[in-house]
DNA sequence: GCTGGCGTTGACGCCCGCGTCAAGGTCTAC
DNA sequence: GTAGACCTTGACGCGGGCGTCAACGCCAGC
């Protein structure tokens, strides 16, 4: 299989195999005129590093699970060094999101008193009306103001 | 007051100063020599756009802000478009902390199965040492083995 | 033999918020 | 006059994960 058909069965593209070749994640066999050979099991390891990439994993966060796989284990998350990735990803997205939380929650504050004081200078130009009231009548019809 | 001052009260650096200027952010006057001159009030200015940040908006996101400051308003989100800016940042947030949570909920499945699996191959592998004790004799001294 | 579709390497671009260095000007203190 | 602390502009670097272009090679079909 060359690196066209690999990537398209992956739903990638070529310029990522070839970058993870660069970084050693997904070595390739060569075919005899230098185009780039990859049989069903590199199907897998990128299999793997897409499904870690979409939870969030950076590339080398994936390293153990591909370097597991390669190892001939069943899964790439059979390995103790792959576990403590899924720790370590998990803390950090406990940590992250306790942050995000605190951050939401500060700025809804924030939001509530800018309106708060929005709707009170509106109240304040909304008190000004009944002084238009006062100013209006020079609009209004000698008359009708007479009448009062 | 010069760019270093202003950078040390303001708990920044220089060259976030001077790219801020860049930005058409933070504008500077220039004393006869070239250098940048600051009043007090773009201290309050700086200090709206790094309060900002530190909620994790981007330099972009705070130009409302800054601008509603420098028209003279209490609040750098006294303006409408700071608001604006509020609400968007509030649905980001939403956004992005449900997808951590969905996120942390499938690593935190995939972690689980792989140390149940982990598991139920070191209850196999405990269930070898009897095996190990079948294959053992044939290190033993053969008399040792011959007297059972 | 020519076109077109694949492949190859190398290199620059992007985003964002600066850090850092270079090469120089300005002002103060001794 | 000179050291040192400040300032100036300009330019490149970084991190991550590629996109995109250039210039070229390989191979199949007409």
């Amino acid at each position: 299989m060359r690196i066209g058909e690999l990537a398209k069965r992956a739903g990638t593209t070529t310029r990522a195999l070839r970058y993870y070749e660069q970084l050693g994640l997904l070595p390739a066999r060569r075919a005899g005129n230098g185009y780039r050979a990859y049989g069903e099991e590199d199907l897998r390891l990128l299999r793997q590093i897409r499904t870690l990439q979409d939870f969030g994993f950076g590339l080398e966060d994936t390293r153990p699970f591909v370097e597991c796989l390669q190892a001939g284990h069943p899964h790439g998350d059979s390995c103790p060094a792959s576990l403590e990735v899924y720790r370590k990803k998990l803390s950090e997205l406990d940590e992250c999101i306790a942050r995000l939380q605190e951050v939401r929650s500060r700025v809804s504050e924030q939001y509530a008193r800018a309106e708060r004081e929005r709707d009170a200078l509106a109240a304040g130009a909304a008190a000004e009306p009944p002084q238009c009231e006062w100013a209006a009548p020079a609009a209004l019809d000698r008359d009708e103001w007479e009448k009062r």
